[in-house]
DNA sequence: GTCAATAGTTTGTCCGGACATACGGACTTC
DNA sequence: GAAGTCCGTATGTCCGGACAAACTATTGAC
């Protein structure tokens, strides 16, 4: 019968002609640096998926390292979902055709890199007393001012998204000129705030007749509604975003992992 | 003047008095035993939101562990998003609102969850040649034969959404009874399977007549679109999804988190 | 009174070793 | 020929220590 069986076994033909070194002098950190070699070697395909990366104490003994700081560059990997260890057998390279982990990245920074040339109008800069929605996700009281952003975000000229946004008072001074020339998360890295994370909510429905005069679309034309509260590291509220994106033209594509 | 900071300084009043011990005749990793403890003084409020955690060396002492163990412990919390750490400063607890990171979970056990007495209704379960798509998800020629399962999902006897599904062949049996006791995942992972990354696309468009007769909506109804890959701890693709959601009773809600 | 140098605290990085545990193959046995 | 058993191998867990870097707060000088 022969019943093919389903990807059997990866003879592994690349034992280890792959060159890492680190520099002691540098101030990267040792893990760091094989980490990223590792890495890089993934993708040019130097690391060819399936394939066996060599035990941790041989590796570790090669490049002068000791096994913890080995361990460390590998878990790296791991934790990205680049590579799988298995007790007793080692570790190595899953083949997936992803691309890279979305990242907490904004809508114009996504343009951006799809090459889309983006283009921002501001249709709202101002300060207004939080609505119920936005000062729960902010987590100030009803009614308190809140900075409060509207903008249209264009790509060829074409309208892409309706972006409203919520920000707690004093956080950070915002220009309509900086608003049109970059992103939001852009300014607000500049401004000394770490992003940490952020929650969102995916839905679609119909839309409204001014929201289709807005995006160029019928009413009752199927939307993309997305709303993200971010927070800092502290844990800190400080974006809450209602948004909606023309269905016609945006998906939203992201990864996710499996926590073991 | 008297401008009000931001969140100036929080005194942590409460210096330690969270009960931590280990049992070392357990087979649980000592450090996994930290690690939900801690996790679950946040969840009680034991550990304050904004709190700082003792040092770790100290931490270390009072439970007789060593530092690298303490400091695994912690990093796992770290990585999940529930604490920061602060060289020269300490760790802290992230107070945010969030529930917990949704993980790759199936339909219906989110319904589960939610407690919506799910059910499934099995539309077609069967071996078919494989769809363009389908054969570029799955990695395997256009064409050939793959498994084809298609759903209705409904809550308290509504339809919820339509799922059609695509799988290698001699990948697991799959009986229709199964499939209308239980969700896909579920029954994945009990044939051995380790599910390990998804790669999800979300959009969202009108329904077509036929679509809108399945989910009880009108032609034309906005509906929520998702098309999923899952792939296995090698790499290899075992499930590619297609799926209807209808918005108006359904968003999908996520978290993210800055890879650092 | 304001600003800079300094000391102390805490996490970050790294080392070398030890034993436990799971996996896979080879061998033996029935 | 098929099942169970043993053993080598590789990762998993844990320890104890050392130095570096970053942050806070205090001290000192101007």
């Amino acid at each position: 019968m022969a019943t093919c069986r389903y990807a059997p076994i990866v003879p592994s033909p690349d034992p280890a002609p792959l060159r890492l070194s680190v520099d002691r002098s540098s101030p990267v950190p040792l893990y760091f640096q094989l980490a990223q070699q590792l890495e890089s070697a993934i993708e040019t395909g130097g690391l060819a998926p399936g394939s066996l990366l060599g035990n941790e104490i041989e590796l570790a003994g090669r490049l002068g390292l000791s096994r913890p700081t080995v361990r460390q560059a590998i878990q790296s990997l791991v934790d990205k979902g680049l590579m799988v260890r298995r007790r007793g057998v080692g570790t190595q390279v899953v083949h997936s055709q992803v691309k890279r982990p979305l990242e907490l990245s904004s809508l114009y920074d996504d343009l951006l890199a799809a090459g889309q040339r983006p283009a921002t109008r501001v249709l709202r800069n101002s300060v207004a007393p939080a609505s119920a929605q936005a000062a729960a996700a902010l987590g100030v009281p009803e009614g308190s001012e809140v900075v409060v952003v509207e903008r249209l975000r264009l790509a060829h000229g074409e309208p892409m998204a309706h972006l409203t946004n919520h920000l707690p008072p004093d956080l950070l001074p915002l220009s309509t000129a900086d608003l049109e020339a970059t992103g939001l998360y852009r300014l607000m890295r500049g401004a000394g705030i770490t992003l940490h994370s952020a929650q969102q909510t995916v839905g679609a429905r119909a839309a409204t007749a001014e929201e289709g005069r807005l995006l160029a679309e019928p009413e009752g034309a199927p939307l993309l509604t997305m709303q993200r509260t971010t927070y800092d590291a502290k844990g800190r509220a400080v974006e809450f975003g209602s948004h909606i994106y023309r269905a016609s033209r945006y998906a939203f594509e992201f990864r996710l992992l499996v926590r073991t």
